[in-house]
DNA sequence: ACCTGAACACCGTTCAAGT
DNA sequence: ACCTGAACACCGTTCAAGT
């Protein structure tokens, strides 16, 4: 009877139970809230036991990292990229559309997979799914790499718009001193405030505030743009 | 003769002198140099004074952000917005690439300028004369309003892609490890590393790697793509 | 009006030590 | 092999106090 009712909830530690629980923290309390501190507590451990799986802070978010982008490729494992060149662009569509849904599980993630600096293996697979699909459809690799440089993130389902209010905050994207100036000043805005003013606030934005319809849009164009840059090559 | 050698070196410090020091401290340093400490140090004064003429460290990069898209202003002041159907593609194009040459002066700043979550003045006016190119080139506002969405960062010259090695580092965007494993199985990936291997490594890449070339393709693809709509609509 | 000193709460991390 | 305690260096920031 010596150290009976404190072993039983401890299960041990291992690298993927503390990513698991990275990625759990950051869903529930964003970026900010993935401390070592405070991951090790939710894990009901010292903070410095972290270090024995993960090198440190560094490593830990390039392995949440992997397991977001491996949680893409469940998400697209059904996708038959063996296409046509009538059908590349719409199975691409899809494709990106189907990571972008992963993206807004977890609406941090953009922010650590910008910041990674090198390529993990999923993420090369992932790539490699486009690269099969480019292929297929008759895309040269020529394009094919410069599509995938302008697609940039967008490939992995988000993309970055400016000045976007904080999750959570009421913030406007323009403050309301600036707002004021504005009227007298820029006419054209308030013109183009009435367009902009979408009726849309409570549709699903993706960390920094891209909405599905603005970033299908995007997508479009740029897809449309490769596959007019493919039938003229 | 009491304080006299003391004194002759500080000027007082001003809002505008903290704002234009951070920018040094962030050009020199990169921007995880910009602490208020670092900053006070260059400023020859205690952290604490930093306070009073700024409100807290993100109140410090909300008025970095706005200096520098005082500078693209500067940079595209001599741009005439007053174009036509025939010549408002060609305008936006040296309007966002001039954009762009702040950028690459700045490489840091395009995650400070990503993070704000307040459009500012300088900001405003920068796209109220994106807004008048729009106009004058006879693009619907309502395809101007997608436009803006879909340019997102690209607007101000810069974009994301993914996994860019840090600035100064010899890191590959693949590591090693990863990249062995791929020749195996992904195939696909010998080819378009040939292909991909551009021999540009001595080229100026903005902060998150996209070389002139790549950024310029991409941005090709929306004008372009915005332009047939202009013409379909 | 402008600047400072001391202190606080919070990081990531090292290192020697426990089991 | 796995976890911990104490300590270090570094953040941003508050608050009362100096000139």
């Amino acid at each position: 009877m010596v150290t009976e009712p404190k072993r039983e909830t401890r299960t041990p530690l291992s690298r993927d139970r503390v990513l698991s629980a990275a990625i759990e923290v950051a869903d529930e309390g964003g970026l900010e809230a993935l401390t070592m501190r405070g991951l090790a507590e939710r894990l009901d451990v010292e903070a410095m036991s972290l270090y024995y799986h993960v090198a440190n802070k560094e490593a830990l978010l390039d392995g949440v990292a992997e397991m977001i982008v491996r949680e893409i490729l469940q998400e697209t494992a059904d996708i038959d990229t063996s296409v046509t060149p009538e059908t590349w662009k719409e199975t691409m569509r899809t494709m990106i559309l189907r990571a972008r849904s992963v993206m807004l599980r977890h609406k941090w993630a953009p922010w650590v997979l910008e910041t990674r600096s090198t390529m993990n293996a999923a993420a090369l697979r992932y790539f490699h799914g486009l690269l099969e699909i480019f292929q297929a459809g008759g895309v040269s690799w020529d394009l094919a790499h410069h599509a995938m440089h302008a697609l940039g993130s967008r490939a992995l389902g988000f993309s970055q718009e400016m000045f976007n209010p904080a999750p959570g905050s009421e913030d406007e994207q323009t403050s309301d001193e600036v707002f004021a100036q504005m009227a007298e000043e820029l006419p054209l805005f308030m013109e183009f405030m009435s367009e902009i003013a979408h009726t849309d606030d409570a549709d699903e934005t993706l960390g920094w505030c891209d909405d599905q319809t603005e970033f299908e849009f995007a997508l479009d164009v740029m897809l449309d743009g490769f596959e007019r840059l493919r039938l003229d090559g």
